[in-house]
DNA sequence: TAAATATACTACTATTTTAATAGGATATAA
DNA sequence: TTATATCCTATTAAAATAGTAGTATATTTA
């Protein structure tokens, strides 16, 4: 599981996404009643991120963030490293997390560590071919999709 | 990431897949020692996994757990799910431990809950085909591959 | 230029989950 | 009957995560 601090942070920044025309910006404020995320929690989140690269920030009134990238360009597997959720299901198979397993003498000789290492790889595949506007897309397809099973 | 407990388990399992003949058994103390798993902390864990009718276990001098299916049919998201592990990376694509996403009004318009179901789907793909069986022949051929490129 | 608005930053607390241990009861073999 | 194991409940310890408080600083706008 990644932390909620992670779907925080693709929510936040899928809101960035849908006004990104002109370094359009919005505040903590309007993102955190939007997203239903608390407010503070958000605060430190999107500080992190603007520390990342991610995102920058205005300060003052009418202030607030924006996305530095396209939409396009902002892989979901790079928002879930930058606020440190892990993606493999164990330490040894991690790239961000990774940790010795001390209980295999061997990492290339353990069956385990191949394995995770395909899930873990299977997993990046999807996570770092979806961009926030695919997300967006996905979102619009969904809704039309719901709208003709009502007819 | 799935937990510690998870790992053990499966390490575990795979030593007494390992010696799977006219269910042979071995006690808590040698798995515990051949595997490097904290002893109190694998009791439990094989206790858990008898409740979950995974492995089989006699009492007394002698005794020990031994598995009850054979291990071509014992698969890693039976492992991993048994001792609490979860596979998915949020909690509304998880079929264990499913929780509703109070953020998102609607789960079926959800870009995001979609992209998180194929990463699930992904990683159970992989995990519902390797047995323990798989696990000790992937470990065989490595073995084989590490010896031929020592020459 | 003062008031209002917003981010920047540090430090802290609370909660939950996970890992691990303790210790006695019970069963079985030699 | 002694040694060896599992069974079972309860507890503790440690770590990770989630969320909050409060003040400093920057910027707009009236
Ligand atoms: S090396 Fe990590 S599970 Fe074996
Ligand atoms: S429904 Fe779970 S992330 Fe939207």
């Amino acid at each position: 599981m990644i932390p909620k601090r992670s779907k925080y942070a693709i929510k936040a920044l899928t809101a960035l996404a849908k006004v990104y025309r002109d370094k359009q910006h919005l505040s903590i404020a309007t993102i955190a009643e939007q997203e239903k995320i608390p407010r503070k929690f958000l605060e430190a989140i999107l500080l992190q991120l603007r520390n990342e690269g991610m995102v920058n920030s205005k300060m003052g009134a009418s202030g607030g963030y924006y996305l530095v990238k396209h939409p396009d360009e902002i892989m979901l597997s790079a928002i879930i490293r930058s606020t440190g959720g892990p993606i493999a299901l164990i330490p040894c198979v991690s790239l961000n997390f990774y940790e010795e397993c001390v209980e295999c003498p061997h990492e290339e000789l353990c069956g385990l560590h191949e394995v995770m290492l395909e899930v873990r790889e299977a997993s990046i595949h999807i996570l770092s071919k979806t961009s926030l506007a695919d997300l967006i897309l996905r979102e619009k397809k969904l809704f039309r999709k719901s709208e003709n099973s009502r007819k």
